[in-house]
DNA sequence: TTTCATAGTTAAGTTTTAATTAAGTGAAAA
DNA sequence: TTTTCACTTAATTAAAACTTAACTATGAAA
């Protein structure tokens, strides 16, 4: 089926409610020739003419008249599709995917303050490993840690971290030299550029290659920390994560050593989610967490 | 205000419908890959994914089943206005614009046969000499003599005409020569380029230079007519619309001589008109009445 | 009455948009 | 395994739309 002429039709409706088609190129950002043309194209297409010509000025005719509330309701109908695509379904309700680790370390932890800061949203989380499918599931925004790269998404990097030597209090001496320490103890580590470059970095700076990169290798970042909690070794993590174990006494950090990852915490949405208020509320919490922590 | 984005949105609809881009591209007369493009820039424009593509098939995702009605409600808006813009408000009435000659010479003397051809349609006649202006009178068809260029408006020829010289019977004698008659008698014309141009003719075929154009001039073919009746001399007038007054012994006609005109009897209106179903039903009978005409 | 300013028309030339064509992808069917 | 089919993507070509500029008609101002 041939598809109506619905540019010719816009400029119409557009011209019929200022009167004018002069005021309707304004309004259409072209030129008044331009409207004139499609005008008279659209009356040769219908075969009637819908604006009577006088000079400086043109009135509707009747048959105009008649075709404009038509072109009114349609046009409010494609407005009201198009709105209600763009609208937030469930603005109360703030829907987060997010790695269990960063869910477990970070985000659980910081549940009192979300809550005192937005009591109006309920939080909803969503742990898991692969970033969730928008079309499918009932994500809001999602919560990633890499390079900001996620395919038909838009991103917006909230926060960099950094690797720290971590350890069950008491396992090192800060107070003496690593070198001679780190040689008694497993590494735990999980793969990760990051953890890579990182290691690779203490080694040489610490001359450790004969420590072997194998001792002890877990995927999955929120366990390799409970190991070293647990006293199993040394290992890197991302200072922000082990912010909650420091201050609990599980964990101490090494000083003098930090390796600033590559990756960074993004938030992670289709595009018109950034629009959304509750969007902007949570990005404005988790931001102003994020610089809380930093300062510390 | 910017237009939506019609075109992807159309295109949209119809893959939606389809449930396939392949149908929709036949059923929009473009390739395939017309309404993909289509439908990727849409559906970067919206921000959103409006199909699931799979291999081999397209499924819509949520949003785009959101969408739909909303695009159904307009676009069967659009075209409810624009097939009112083609229909005729009134069916059962056929207004005619006829020159006041054509009226009262051709048009009334038929009435009843139109009756009883068309007996469903009432029948309103507007004798006016300028030809209706479609816009703002209530005119389905006009009947004109001319050359079939009025502006903005379709024509169709529906009969050609002849001049031939007419008087009241007995002022001329039809087997005796004409030119020894004619020289007495008053030549009554109105002016207009066919009149022109067989005068011409008759008078070099005749030899009648001497013969004065300015003897009788009447601005209005039915009162020449009149004239004619009345005895006031001879005429030039077109056959068709002076059968009835043969018929009823009120002029008679010299053999032998007549004048194809150059202009013709045409149907004249606004192009959707010649779709209505009772245009089709005048214009058949108008056709089938001159033809009847010509057949005597 | 003449001149000016305004809103519109029209035609020519340019830019933008949308189409086709052709090559490429990947899963299902043969 | 190879072929086939529906769709994607990129490059090219065709078509539509826009701008510019010259023109028209008329109401208002000089």
């Amino acid at each position: 089926m041939k598809a109506p002429p619905f540019k010719g039709l816009w400029y119409f409706k557009t011209a019929a409610e200022l009167g004018s088609f002069k005021q309707a190129a304004e309004a259409l950002f072209v030129t008044q020739a331009a409207v004139s043309q499609q005008i008279r194209i659209l009356e040769q297409q219908l075969g009637c003419t819908l604006f009577e010509r006088q000079t400086r000025k043109v009135n509707l005719t009747q048959q105009g008249q008649d075709l404009l509330p038509y072109l009114h309701k349609a046009f409010g109908q494609v407005e009201m599709g198009l709105s209600m695509l763009k609208s937030d379904p469930n603005p109360n309700t703030i829907s987060l995917s997010v790695l269990p680790s960063f869910a477990t370390c970070w985000l659980l932890p910081r549940l009192t303050s979300f809550n005192k800061a937005l009591p109006s949203y309920q939080l909803r989380i969503d742990p898991t490993e692969q970033l969730a499918d928008f079309n499918h599931e009932d994500i809001d925004i999602g919560i990633r840690f890499g390079l900001g790269d996620y395919q038909g998404l838009k991103s917006e990097l909230i926060a960099k971290d950094e690797l720290v030597i971590a350890y069950r209090p008491g396992l090192i001496d800060p107070r003496k030299p690593l070198r001679a320490q780190l040689s008694k103890l497993n590494f735990i580590y999980d793969e990760g550029r990051d953890n890579e470059l990182a290691w690779q970095a203490l080694s040489s700076q610490l001359d450790l290659e004969g420590h072997t990169l194998s001792n002890l290798k877990i995927d999955n970042a929120a366990l390799v920390q409970q190991a070293t909690v647990a006293g199993q070794g040394f290992s890197l993590l991302r200072k922000r994560m082990v912010e909650q174990s420091l201050e609990m006494g599980q964990l101490e950090i090494y000083p003098d050593f930090a390796w600033l990852c590559e990756y960074g915490y993004h938030l992670v949405a289709p595009e018109n989610h950034f629009e959304w208020a509750k969007f902007k509320a949570f990005r404005d919490w988790i931001v102003a967490e994020l610089n809380g922590i930093e300062a510390c």
